[in-house]
DNA sequence: ATACATACC
DNA sequence: TACTGGTATGTAT
């Protein structure tokens, strides 16, 4: 048979597997020390442009190493830029010993390759920053000022948001519930892996994510505790009532972290964000007897940096004043953005961005190089602009098991796991809703090499049982065998929607669209890019059954139109009902309730609607801070069409400029379609691009088991399943233990893969698409303008 | 529609 | 000896 993965030879024993690694290894070490010395003396200094340039064949690939290196090290020992502050550390040392480590392994080998990827990929990017730097960009600096205009506009300064977030809150569990562990280092989870650590082993460099083994070296006096996924749950549940007394809506985002909006609380009870802050914090340590950390700023991107500020037991306020939010962004890094990680960071480095203010000087630079849903991300991260929606409306749109073990390549023992993965996640959808089946099927398998790859199908129709999770899962890697794996995974989406459900009941069998279809008016600007519900509505899975056999699809019950989301107890009630899914007890279970069972509750806390997308943008007057004034733009006039342009400064694009470039666009633009062309529009990401964010949605999981199998690793795994699967698996293993966690993560930003350039303006089909995107931009709001400036001269 | 990369807890 | 698991999304093909 044919040897698609290059893994290993898999007619080969173990033994020399692991010879050939050693070759490989011994041959890497060599290298990188060669490369090591050479690269401080030289280029310690200089900025990778100034690299870049100077570069000449015979040294590029030693610097290309050199820098690779460095940027691998900071991978691996994930404290390149590292969010949480770890003052303290000896950051060389700790990244010394991790990259000491892992040099050699499997996993490290893998690293390497991703490194040298996204360097390629950056390299790329950076000769594309050459070209633009020296080409006309003043036609792009006006779309990115209109932008800006637009982000301006939308810019809400009149709610108070809070971002709490529990302190190392695994961990802080178990040393509530073992004082002996109190003041000592130590982390929860397993040999192979760590869920979190208290902040005396994290002094030691030990982190989230980090397997036990190599924290142990950093630190040989830890304590590991494994983790007891099922009891953060229910601690998590203490948590999040506290939330509800201010914030029936709160958007929790996982297990030990929510968004509060506390206007009105505030304008009921007269008091002050910090003030309320603290005492939500207080109420949850007498709660729960654990400390946590918050945030106040009057959006959720902003509330979540500032949680992180005065970490652990701590509070910082950010005050709804423009100025001195413009101030508080200036020399923020922009890592500490939630959405930029370690690969964009490393991106926007090159690009001489470190800061949110870099950011701003470079927007026109970004708007080139990045996609639009990209520069959009990135322009609101400039601007310190952003959603202040908080609501429980998160909804599932996949599930999925994953599983990690020993190495296996018999295509039986693969099956075998397979079918674990197929009954688990039977399981998991059982305990779900109610009900829940999907239509798209994906098969997820990493080779022992690390490689990762995923394999998907759409289905003629619904499933939802172990055989035929089974069934259609076997067919794909029965196309991929042979290959030695370390881990399998399955995961459903096209999920039927339960909202469609409860809105449509059984008539979801038939085309729907009509009704509901209320235009959107004006598809008003929004900052959260949650287009979903009026997406939602068109392409709702049901408008076209795929229902083959009707009889599984069938089983749905009509449920009451449920347009306003419940409140947190209703949720609370629904899980304590449920159980089980924990997991995606979500919102997800809210959905489920009527709102009859809630009324009680609903007297309780004010209960706000939220459907907020055919809400105005911010309902609620701030008590807090009214300013819309102070947040004013200056304008200046176009003295050749009299249009009004924002004069954000920070652009640092200058008045004179600014003249310049209109009357250059006033005298030479081509025309434009007007139209802008409905493809523009919708895209969209339009809707004015913001992609923002995020929903809200709780989460869970538990997991069980080690699996590995080694036996122990943390993992976490969803909830529900710990309680089953428990056993099983393994192998091996070990443990027991069944650790394993998994919360579900709430997805926040928008941003995507910053990584991806614009389309090249190069190339002869580049230029136009650039130009669509600029509609894109535009047509959001500001529009008028930038379309009449253009067309003005015609 | 599928695959991959990135992100977050 | 040991490098997780669950969910979402942007982009490319
Ligand atoms: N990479 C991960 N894999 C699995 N579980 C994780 C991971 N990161 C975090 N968790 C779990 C354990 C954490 O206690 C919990 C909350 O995460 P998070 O708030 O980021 O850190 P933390 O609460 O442990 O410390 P901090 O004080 O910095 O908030 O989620
Ligand atoms: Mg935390
Ligand atoms: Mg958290």
């Amino acid at each position: 048979m044919e040897h698609k993965y290059e893994t290993d030879n898999l007619d080969l024993l173990d033994n020399k597997e692991e010879a050939k690694a050693l070759d490989d290894l011994s041959a890497f070490a060599d290298l990188c020390n060669s490369t090591n010395s050479k690269r401080q003396i030289d280029f310690s200094g200089d900025s990778e442009e100034n690299v870049t340039k100077q570069m000449n064949h015979d040294i590029e690939k030693e610097i290309k190493s050199n820098r690779d290196n460095e940027s691998l090290r900071d991978r691996i020992s994930g404290l390149a830029a590292t969010k949480a502050g770890m003052q303290g550390v000896d950051k060389e040392k700790v990244k010394r010993l991790i990259y000491e480590s892992s040099k050699g392994s499997a996993f490290f080998q893998n690293e390497k390759k991703k490194d040298e990827a996204t360097s390629e990929k950056i390299n790329e990017m950076l000769q594309k920053y050459e070209t633009i730097k020296k080409s006309d960009l003043l036609r792009d600096s006006i779309i990115v000022e209109s932008k800006v205009k637009e982000l301006e506009q939308l810019r809400d300064m009149t709610q108070t948001i809070v971002h709490i977030d529990m302190d190392a809150f695994f961990a802080a569990v178990e040393e509530r519930d073992d004082p002996t562990l109190r003041g000592k280092p130590m982390a929860v989870g397993s040999m192979s892996m760590l869920t979190t650590a208290n902040y005396e082993a994290r002094k030691f460099g030990v982190r989230s994510a980090m397997p036990g083994f190599i924290a142990k070296r950093l630190c040989p006096q830890l304590i590991l505790v494994p983790c007891h996924f099922e009891k953060y749950t229910e601690v998590s549940k203490e948590v999040q009532k506290v939330f509800a007394k201010y914030d029936p809506q709160f958007a929790a985002m996982s297990l030990d972290e929510a968004y509060l909006n506390i206007t009105d609380y505030l304008n009921r009870t007269k008091q002050q964000p910090a003030e309320v802050t603290q005492q939500i914090r207080d109420d949850i340590f007498h709660a729960t007897q654990l400390t946590s950390s918050a945030g106040i700023a009057p959006n959720k991107m902003l509330a979540k940096i500032c949680s992180d500020i005065n970490k652990p037991n701590g509070q910082y306020q950010l005050e709804n004043d423009r100025q001195v939010l413009m101030n508080f962004i200036k020399d923020l890094s922009i890592r500490k953005i939630s959405g930029i990680g370690r690969v964009t960071e490393r991106i926007l480095n090159v690009l001489e961005i470190h800061t949110c203010g870099d950011l701003l000087e470079k927007l026109v630079i970004v708007y080139k190089l990045f996609k639009p849903a990209s520069f959009n991300f990135l322009a609101q991260v400039a601007l310190g602009v952003g959603s202040t929606d908080v609501a429980m409306d998160w909804n599932r749109k996949s599930i999925g098991v994953e599983r990690t073990f020993p190495p296996l390549k018999k295509p039986q023992d693969l099956r075998e796991k397979l079918r674990e993965l197929a009954v688990h996640l039977e399981n998991d959808l059982a305990k779900e809703n109610l009900e829940a089946f999907g239509r798209n099927i994906s098969l997820k398998f990493k080779l022992t090499s690390f490689e990762l790859f995923t394999r998907a199908k759409t289905l003629p129709k619904y499933i939802h049982n172990a055989d035929d999770l089974y069934k259609y899962g076997e067919q794909i890697l029965k196309a991929e065998m042979p290959f030695s794996l370390r881990l399998l995974g399955l995961r459903l989406s096209a999920l039927r929607d339960r909202n469609e459900e409860l809105k449509y009941g059984v008539k979801k069998y038939f085309p729907v669209k009509e009704e509901n279809q209320e235009e959107n008016p004006q598809k008003k600007l929004r900052l959260d890019t949650q287009d979903s519900e009026d997406d939602m509505l068109q392409e709702s899975t049901f408008n076209t059954p795929i229902a083959s056999d009707s009889s599984e699809n069938m089983s749905y019950t009509d449920t009451p139109d449920n347009s306003e989301c419940p409140t947190y107890l209703e949720k609370l009630t629904d899980m304590n009902h449920i159980q089980s899914a924990s997991e995606s007890s979500k919102c997800a279970s809210s959905n489920i309730k009527t709102k009859a069972s809630t009324s009680q509750e609903d007297n309780l806390f004010e209960h706000k609607p939220t459907n907020k997308i055919l809400q105005p943008k911010s309902p609620q007057l701030s008590a807090t801070t009214p300013n819309k004034e102070a947040s004013a733009i200056v304008h200046w006039e176009c003295p050749i069409c009299d249009q009004k342009f924002s004069n954000s400064s920070e652009l640092r694009i200058e008045t004179h400029t600014k003249r310049t470039t209109l009357s250059n666009v006033h005298k030479k633009s081509p025309g434009r379609p007007k139209s802008t062309s409905k493809s523009g529009v919708n895209n969209t990401s339009g809707n004015s691009g913001n992609h923002n964010n995020t929903s809200s949605g709780n989460s869970t999981s538990s997991n069980g088991g080690n699996s590995t199998s080694n036996g122990n690793s943390t993992q976490s795994s969803n909830s529900t399943s710990n309680s089953n699967s428990t056993n099983t698996n393994n192998t091996s293993s070990t443990s027991g233990g069944d650790q394993s966690t998994t919360t579900t993560q709430i997805r926040e930003t928008p941003s995507g893969p910053v990584l991806t350039p614009a389309p090249s303006p190069t190339n002869s089909a580049g230029p136009s698409r650039q130009i669509e995107s600029i509609y894109q931009i535009a047509v959001g709001s500001v529009l008028a303008f930038v379309v009449s400036a253009i067309a003005f001269s015609f």
